[in-house]
DNA sequence: TTGAATTTGGAATGATTATTCCAATCAGAT
DNA sequence: ATCTGATTGGAATAATCATTCCAAATTCAA
């Protein structure tokens, strides 16, 4: 709460009167976390054109954003699964749900690839499509805690490969 | 601190006595998980018969722990690497290396399967040991925050087909 | 058996952080 | 300009742990 309060513009007693106490408070950042950025990120990748470029893009924009960036942040979402969601129910729900819909995007996007022929018709969408989600999720550990380019970059790649 | 107190057969003064400060006693705690639990453990994977069967193995068992004993704990270098990776060198520095003993046993254990004709020739070894490593790394995210039998055995189908 | 070292229960202290409170200031509507 | 409600700075309080301390009990080697 006093990094908050030493990074927003916002008065301590303020931020309590808005957002109520840390854990409600949280709660509200994972909601938002998830309904805009993990939402709208996807959305953008599905209208980026391809199935394959979607699901590719994904992985690569992960890539890059820890390379170029040095962002060893990770993803809220992700975050919280491993540490929070064991230990509280209403965070779990959350972070169920936008994984659901991770894996819903792969699996769209493979279905889609192949109706287009992009992707050949052997690629079982949601078996491939439950790979990648812990493919991707296995990617986000790896940026925090081996943030090597060979190594992430490998697991892009091999991303790709789940698709020929 | 006051759960190891309330858990183990030792007085709060003792604990402090054998293992010093709460950081410290995590480091060991964290070396010990890794040179006896997780390093013991792909030993004996490793002794377990064929290369196949030993990077199947990693993930059957995972995934039969999670479904018959209910165990959502995951585990330790996985939670450590996301979560305290980041903010500790020295936490930092096991997580790495255990992390790539693991990368380096799913690459040894393609090798071998090349050379016994398990393993098509035309499968990397490198890239697809790193592949293994994200994908097992996801799975045990996956078993703390979504721990669906469906799920779970999908992405140990998914490794499987990685050496096909 | 005796004595040194260790362990135990549990109180006491310290450190950190979450949360509340309040008087003073400020912003916006009427 | 005035009133109302929100915001600020910052002190005060509360809650949660981590850590230390100590006297009594226990272990264990000589």
């Amino acid at each position: 709460m006093q990094d908050l309060v030493d990074c927003m513009q916002i008065n301590r007693g303020s931020l309590y009167a808005t957002f109520g106490d840390k854990r409600s408070l949280f709660l509200q950042a994972l909601r938002r976390y998830d309904e805009r950025h993990r939402a709208d990120w996807v959305a953008a990748l599905e209208a980026s054109g391809g199935a394959k470029t979607a699901v590719i893009g994904a992985f690569d924009s992960v890539v890059d954003t820890v390379l170029y960036d040095g962002a060893r942040d990770g993803c809220l979402l992700v975050n919280t699964a491993l540490e929070l969601s064991p230990h509280d129910s209403e965070v779990s729900a959350i972070v169920a749900q936008g994984l659901s819909e991770m894996e819903d995007f792969f699996r769209r996007m493979i279905e889609k690839g192949r109706r287009t022929g992009e992707i050949p018709a052997q690629i079982d969408p949601t078996e491939t499509a439950r790979a990648l989600l812990s493919l991707f999720i296995g990617l986000r550990v790896l940026s925090r805690s081996r943030p090597e380019a060979m190594l992430l970059r490998s697991v892009a790649r091999q991303a790709k490969k789940l698709l020929e």
